[in-house]
DNA sequence: CCAGAGGTTCGATACAATACGAACCATGCA
DNA sequence: TGCATGGTTCGTATTGTATCGAACCTCTGG
């Protein structure tokens, strides 16, 4: 069961979800800018500059943080989005890898 | 530039398109049953007993023929399917192999 | 030559996804 | 306390996707 924020356990992880997420243009680019980021590192939402409204934003987010892909963090007023590393590399070896070398 | 059927050449397959090509469940299945087979290996577009109509089983191989993910090879009256494994391989090197070790 | 089997295409329908603005709820700071 | 900022939620319009049946094409085998 996914906890209170939405963010299912590792082994809720869902490979057509995670799939389905990354299938978004904006998605995927937000989890790529990720996978640049060392590891464990945290990101403003509105940091990647995505052209759509705040609640669209906040809906891909949403999409991300359900499937698993991100985990998203209270800090304070602002909220930061980090990427499950680990607990994808747990479920899906090497799935994050090979969407981090393909060519853009 | 898809030839006649539709295959896209190697370098015009696109990450997203394949993403979402295997962002369904029947899709996926289809995929992951290919996986399992020998390198080349070609199957019947009827052997995988999805259970939807013959329209909507044409539909969902156009999607996975044109994301590149598969080839249709003309066998006389039927059509039969193969991996572009090698394909995939290089351009999205270890993304296979992550669908392939998923968990059910 | 003709009937059947395998696939595609087309039109229609139902459902899901994307997108927006407005309203709302917090937090942090003056 | 008041207000600006960052996010979420809601209602809605638009678009895209999955699905089906019917019509059509092509090859195979009697």
């Amino acid at each position: 069961m996914p906890d209170a924020e939405g963010h299912p356990a590792v082994d809720e992880i869902e490979l057509v979800s995670v799939l389905a997420a990354l299938a978004d243009p904006l998605r995927l680019e937000v989890v790529q800018k990720l996978l640049i980021e060392a590891e464990g590192a945290e990101r403003h939402c509105t940091s990647f500059g995505l052209p759509v409204s705040k609640s669209t934003r906040s809906h891909h987010f949403k999409v991300l943080r359900e499937a698993g892909l991100i985990k998203q963090v209270d800090r304070g007023n602002s909220r930061m989005a980090q990427l499950r590393r680990s607990d994808i590399d747990a479920r899906f070896p090497g799935l994050l890898d090979a969407v981090a070398t393909a060519p853009a």
